[in-house]
DNA sequence: AAGACGTGGAG
DNA sequence: TCTCCAAGTCT
């Protein structure tokens, strides 16, 4: 940082930075309702349900789960199923496991308060640098900076750094950066400001630096091509991926299964499904699915329901969802699952599901309700 | 240290 | 349609 050209290396210099950004976060800010309490448990919920989501999806998500648990120690004396169903849709579903394990730390160890520092919130299982920060500055005043990927794209265009955002030493870099500019009289605003400069005004693509309280000081902007900053490598191609879930009927009900915790979608129940190898035909991986997810051989693959499209991670996958009659035989499960269900599609309204099967789930409930 | 972990909206 | 990516954490 000592050897950079910014001029920001100067000490009134970033001072003169803070009063602009400070004054720019006065004035344009967005009204978002976890900015309008004090509560240290609603602004860490609303940070960790904003990690890697977006505003927009947060807002009714945020609203409804305080509305159901008010408080941490109600969050703390809910069942676990239940959180993990009013995050279901929401993703990274280890951040709702990890949230109602850390509620119940801080109910029983910390009598229902909330630690105000980041050393001591980092030990809460899901408080990472960020998010510790985040409510520390936020919530307790206390003078650290955060680094999220709005800081790291605001800093890296600011000191035009020519280094690899995300390795150890550009992540260094930004740190040093975040800390040096950070106003010690308002740090929770002083953060929350450089955040929202990343999300409206510094945008990825076609940042406004007209508007730009910071545009003086960036030699990103003086680079002439802003945009080009933060540097990161490439990412992974996507891939493509069959496969066939089935509707396992037997009674009148069908097979759904609980996903083992800390493994993709832990906790949530969906129908047995199988990714189909090269070339395997979808009655074929149909029957399979029925043979080793539940072990059930004698499952008869009747035909295809329906088939959808959606993408996880870095997979666009081709579903085609089978129906099958279960036939005799007893349910064994093995990893990922570790509890099954027959229950009517209704009653599989009321289970924690990821988007996917919900969808499905929403299928099967209008099918079911046309007979 | 690199890779896994979801989803939906924007351009 | 398709790529990018959002207030990250964990292993």
């Amino acid at each position: 940082m000592k050897d950079s050209p910014s001029p920001l290396t100067n000490a009134p210099r970033r001072s003169a930075f803070r009063r602009r950004l400070l004054r720019w976060y006065d004035r344009e800010k967005r009204r978002l309702p976890w900015r309008e309490t004090v509560d240290p448990y609603a602004i860490w919920l609303s940070e960790i349900m904003l990690q890697q989501t977006t505003v927009a999806t947060v807002l009714p998500r945020w609203e409804r789960f305080l509305a159901r648990w008010p408080t941490v120690e109600e969050l703390a004396a809910a069942p676990a199923a239940e959180v993990l169903h009013e995050w279901s849709g929401l993703g990274y579903y280890a951040r709702a496991r990890n949230l109602h394990r850390a509620a119940g730390i801080v109910a029983r160890e910390h009598a229902g308060r909330l630690p105000s520092t980041v050393e001591e919130l980092r030990r809460l299982p899901g408080m990472g640098p960020y998010t510790a920060a985040a409510v520390a500055s936020i919530a307790f005043g206390e003078a650290v900076a955060v680094l999220d990927a709005n800081v790291e794209r605001v800093l890296a265009r600011l000191v035009a750094l020519e280094e690899d955002s995300r390795s150890a030493g550009g992540k260094r870099h930004l740190r040093e950066w975040a800390a040096a500019l950070l106003d010690p009289n308002r740090p929770g605003d002083h953060n929350q400001a450089l955040m929202e400069l990343g999300a409206t005004l510094c945008t990825p693509k076609a940042p406004a630096c007209g508007r730009c309280p910071a545009a003086g000081d960036c030699l990103g902007r003086r680079s002439g091509q802003p945009e080009r900053y933060p540097l990161r490598p490439a990412r992974a191609p996507m891939e493509q991926a069959r496969e066939v879930a089935l509707v396992l009927a037997r009674g009148g009900r069908f097979l759904v299964l609980r996903r083992q915790d800390g493994v993709s979608f832990g906790g949530m129940w969906e129908l047995p499904r199988v990714r189909c190898t090269a070339n395997e035909e979808p009655g074929k991986a149909a029957h399979r699915a029925a043979r080793e997810l539940a072990r059930l051989p004698a499952a008869k693959v009747t035909g295809p329901l329906l088939e959808l499209r959606h993408t996880v991670m870095r997979t666009k996958i081709h579903l085609m969802l089978w129906r099958a009659a279960a036939g005799a035989g007893a349910v064994s499960l093995r990893p990922p699952h570790c509890e099954f269900r027959w229950i009517r599609p209704r009653d599989w309204a009321e289970l924690p599901k990821s988007s996917t099967q919900a969808r499905i789930a929403r299928y099967l409930l209008r099918e079911g309700q046309k007979k």
